[in-house]
Parts: structure tokens; sequence; C-alpha cells
RNA sequence: GGAGUUGGCCAGACAGUCGCUGUACCUUCGGGUAUGGAGGAAAGUCCGGGCUCCAUAGGGCAGGGUGCCAGGUAACGCCUGGGCGGCGUGAGCCGACGGAAAGUGCCGCAGAAAAUAUACCGCCGAUGGCCCUUUCGAGGGUACAGGUAAGGGUGAAAUGGUGCGGUAAGAGCGCACCGCGCCGGUGGCAACACGCGGUGGCAGGGCAAACCCCACCCGGAGCAAGACCAAAUAGGGGAACGAUGGUGCGGCCCGCACUGUUCCCGGGUAGGUCGCUUCAGGUGUCCGGUGACGGGCAUCGCAGAUGAAUGGCUGUUCAAGACAGAACCCGGCUUAUCGGCCGACUCCACCU
């Protein structure tokens, strides 16, 4: 397996998953993303996105943008550790397109390395 | 060539690389190899059907739907062909297109009047009244009673049209032709048609997408349907271990309160499995049919996810890529849509 791939475990299948995060996360964000972070305890991190219908209308937009999140946590896994992301998608973000998104994305990254990590290392 | 009508088709292409997912095979169980992987609307959820559960889905009521005729279909509100009406020079297009002499209701403004019709202006005033004249036969005037739907005016709409006769003036009042109703005949499965025959002077406005009447159709809920496996947890039933037990109140008896372990049944949450993709299936061809479509034969296997795959990046190229993402499955309808291709037909212009 190399180092870019994406097999299921990488992903936050359940609900449960989910609630976890959401119950003690912490969040990072900019006018178009939420990211909330929490260690996993695992050896490495996992992806779970929140695309609501509100906040992306047409179906095609929202599995462009999915895809496109998905597409950044697969070449960055290896910068991020062992933590559980939910990215949150906010109304508006259907607006940027594909080099804008992915602007957005990088940026939000590297503001949640600087401002949540060291504070999620002890949650 | 120009303008147009109509039916169908395509939905950027190619290469490299990094990923996701179904299936098959291999596996040292890490994975590897091969091969599939969104649409014409996948959309809206507006109809119809399959499938599942509810009672076997039958009768009645309520409620809803459909509404010219025939056919196609699993079925339909869909499609095909035909009829009728309207629009267009035409190819063609459009039409909830049953019933208004079953009943109820509505018809703004304008207008006299909007429905058992009616007299505003106008016309007449034969007949009756009143006045005048009179040769006593009648004549003239008035517009009081009244007559009149020809003309004017209002309106989307005012009781069929034209002509002649007729009359005081008029009027289907009478007649001719046209229109209309009814009966019959002929053609057609039927809707319906007829430059066919007879008969009736003529019914008597519109709205049924107002209630309603008539005919036909419809049980309800939906794959989060439903079936199975099943941690946890609440309470329940049974069996065995068990000595008439143990703990608390109490000096003790009586009494009261609480109570064990194991197993099974049952229950069903989280989670999982199935339902889940092979089909009213596609393609080709022959036959039947005007056609929708049906039948025969051959051939193909064509998404099946479930926090939810079908993509990211790079390059080349062209006419520079629209609308848009499957969620149980089909048949339709409707709506969105860049650009392009093919067929059939019509009108106009020109050439031969």
């Amino acid at each position: 397996m190399t180092a870019e791939c994406f097999p299921r475990r990488l992903r936050l299948l359940s609900a449960t998953d989910f609630k976890q995060v959401f119950a003690s996360a912490c969040k990072a964000g900019n006018p178009h993303l939420t990211i909330l972070v929490r260690a996993n305890g695992l050896a490495y991190p996992r992806l779970g996105m929140a695309i609501s219908r509100k906040a992306v209308r047409r179906a095609v937009a929202r599995n462009r943008i999915k895809r496109q999140l998905r597409e950044y946590f697969r070449h960055h896994q290896q910068q991020i550790g062992n933590f559980d992301l939910v990215i949150l998608c906010k109304p508006g973000i259907d607006k940027l397109d594909k080099a804008a998104l992915r602007d957005s994305v990088a940026n939000c990254f590297a503001y949640m390395f600087k401002r949540c990590k060291p504070t999620c290392i002890n949650p």
C-alpha cells in the first residue's frame, strides 16, 4: 500500500464516530469550511464530511466538493497524524471554481495545523 | 439556395499517472491480476404498474380521478390511427372534445332589458278612448290605452340569415333558398358523415376547469416496504442448584420487608446480512399490422454504492464541452439543456 491511498479504514463510517468528533473537537475554519479535529488514538487519520443539502443545493456540486476534499486529504494524510477530521461546508462554497476551492482547503488546513494540533494532543 | 414543419441520434476525444468501488480468479491473507462502473433527462415526484406488508383486497358509503371513437399495452391521465372544431398558403399544429328540455346557482361594467325575457330612443296607432269637421257614408288630429324586435344605441353575448309577399307599423305571420331540430335511409366496428328522403316554422344565450347528473376506474401504506442474525438494556416466563436458606427489624417465637447462581425461552436497540439487480431487458433480422405494437429466430450481459464508488492531476487535440449525479425496479408525462449530425415533408426563388 502506498502512502496516498484511501481505503475504508481512513474514513469515519458510523454515526458514533461522527458523534465522538462533534462532542469534543477543536474547531478551525474560514468563510467556506469548518474543520473539526480530535485525536483518535490510532496510527492513522480518518476523514468524515458533512455537506448539507442546505449548504449546497445541487447533488452534482456536492459530489464535486466531496471529491476535492477527499483528494486533498488523500494527498496530505501523512502530515495530519492520528486525528479524526470532520469537514463541514458552508453555503456559498459551490460558487468557488476548482482552483479557488483548492486554495480555500489548503488555507483551512494550514490554519487547523497551527491552531488545533498543539491543544489536541491532550484533549 | 432561403424560410419552415416534423421524427430520430450524439452529449468532447485520446494518452499517462495516482485513487475509489462491484465481480471473477490467485494469495505468503499484506494484497495482486483481469474486467465492469451515472443520464437523456439519473431531476420534478405528476400519473400507471411490478414487488412487500397490512385480512383473501370482495360488497356498500364517503372521497378522488378520467371524459369524442377504435386500437395498443402489465397498466395509464401514455401512445397510435380515426372523427369533429379551431389556426396556418402549406407541411403541419392546437383542443378536459359526455350532459345546459333533471335540478340549483352565477353572468362585473355598460345597457330599457342578461333569461318564466324585456319597450329606452324609434316606428305605428288598424282597434278602443278623447278633440275637431261632417254631405252622417266618413275624414282629420292627438299619442291616453295599446301594438311592434324592422332601424338606433349598450355589450363578449340581445331569440337564425337573405329576398319576396304581407301589415297600421311590424314580426317565420306566409313562401323560396340557406341554416337548425326530429324520424328514416345509406356508408362506417364506432365517433361520425351524406349535393339522400321525409317532417317541424324553429326549439330558443353562455358557464359543467360552479355544484351537479351520467358512464367507467381507484382498498391503504411504502425498500426507512419487509425478512433474517443479533452485543447491550428494561421488565417477563420456565427449569435446576437448596438445605424450608441468607440479610434487616426483634431478647426469642410469630410476623413483615429485601434477596442468590446457572441455563433455557422470549424480547429486540447499536451493528450486520438479505431484499439489490436478469429484466413488461438490449441489439440484429424475418413475418403480421396504415401505425402504436405483436410474434419467431439469433445474439449480448450492460452500475449496484450504503457517512454512500463512478474521481484527482498532467499532457495532446477539436467545432472549446450545456443541463445535470443512480439509491427497489420498470412504462409514461413534465421541466432544464452548449453545440452538432441524419432522415422525411412543405412554401418561395432560380436553373434544366
